[in-house]
DNA sequence: GTAAGATATGGACCGCTGGTCCATTTGTGT
DNA sequence: ACACAAATGGACCAGCGGTCCATATCTTAC
């Protein structure tokens, strides 16, 4: 039997009130409670819906990372398949780095659920997983295995927003670091570089 | 006046609980009230002697810190001042892990504790301060304030723990991923590696 | 040895959390 | 219109970090 109207309304609320909400309001003051509230539904009903806090973000983020994956093993090169791997790597670098800060809010929600929630998430996974296959393209002379972790960690929401927050980086330096992180420029032999102070 | 014996005593049997508990528990059930029944003190005592379990937390590690920094600062060379710049980068790096490693529990609930707590701690600030030091001084041209930030993050205690008990990496993997990405090794300039523009 | 006064104490208490339960209401297919 | 499944929501639970203050304990001065 397919779902009840009502349920279908009520879902659409609970999830438009929680986008509010995580947008809007400090990160930990965002709780069942208040959602269900503002959703106009009871508490249980979020939990039936969504199972936890962790299940609601997921299927918030859903959407826009299945949008991302589809450019990503589907869409034009070089951020889709084909292309040169240095490019194909900086562009999907790129591609993450956006996606962070236009979802900063939802991935800070992730990551706060739990110690490993945020890794354990199957769009971390695939991310990861990606990462790693363009390093190896791209430098295959590295660990990769290791070196898409800790470029995905460097990339992780509450780190850049501590860096541009507390830090006074703005998102261009950030980007170049990671950049230079997953893929760093040759150390020149001969000149002396002008380097950034 | 100095300070009263009971004081002292409950002082001392707050810590050491504590210090078992962290080790011994699951991170995310050790409590307040959980500390202070351990103790056999009432809760309202941790409290008033340490804050929060943040300043719990830090009274820990606080001698560890400590001893750390005297070894940084005036220790024998490499670690301590003095010595070739990019080995004093690579046994500062090494130090670190080390600490990491050994106090990873305590690490984590710092972590736990607020989404900047940890790097907001004066021992994190004094870590990355010097990190950025040595990673300028051995390789001048990078941007060393957010490179030190990336290591920082990358020697979280919670990614270590997590790229061993779930991704199966050994230690000595992710202690030369982490040597690598403060100091990659040269790209051997012979074959044709493909340079990034 | 004792009394006065400062200090330390701990459990009741508060508002909050994520999550469960089930009597009741609501929607749906016949 | 009816019967029955599906959905609901607020009371409820155990737990959290943290506060309050009447009481107990220590220390000092005499």
């Amino acid at each position: 039997m397919a779902e009840r109207a009502d349920a279908v309304r009520n879902r659409a609320a609970v999830l438009s009130a929680a986008e509010a909400l995580f947008q809007r309001e400090d990160l930990d003051h965002v709780s069942l409670a208040r959602i269900a509230e503002a959703a106009g539904v009871g508490k249980a009903t979020v939990v039936r819906r969504f199972g936890d806090l962790l299940g609601l973000v997921g299927a918030l983020i859903a959407p826009r990372v299945t949008a991302l994956q589809d450019r990503v093993r589907s869409g034009e090169p070089p951020l889709g398949p084909g292309g040169d791997p240095v490019v194909r790597l900086h562009v999907y670098l790129d591609a993450l780095f956006d996606f962070v800060l236009e979802n900063r809010r939802l991935i800070r929600a992730l990551e706060q659920y739990g110690p490993y929630a945020y890794y354990a998430n199957p769009a971390s996974q695939f991310w990861i997983d990606e990462l790693a296959d363009r390093i190896h393209a791209a430098r295959p002379t590295v660990d990769a295995g290791y070196l898409a972790h800790a470029v995905f960690t460097a990339l992780r929401a509450d780190v850049v927003d501590y860096l541009r927050e507390h830090r006074h980086m703005d998102t261009d330096r950030i980007r170049a670091g990671v950049h230079a992180l997953a893929d760093p420029p040759d150390p020149t032999p001969g000149p002396p570089l002008p380097g950034r102070s």
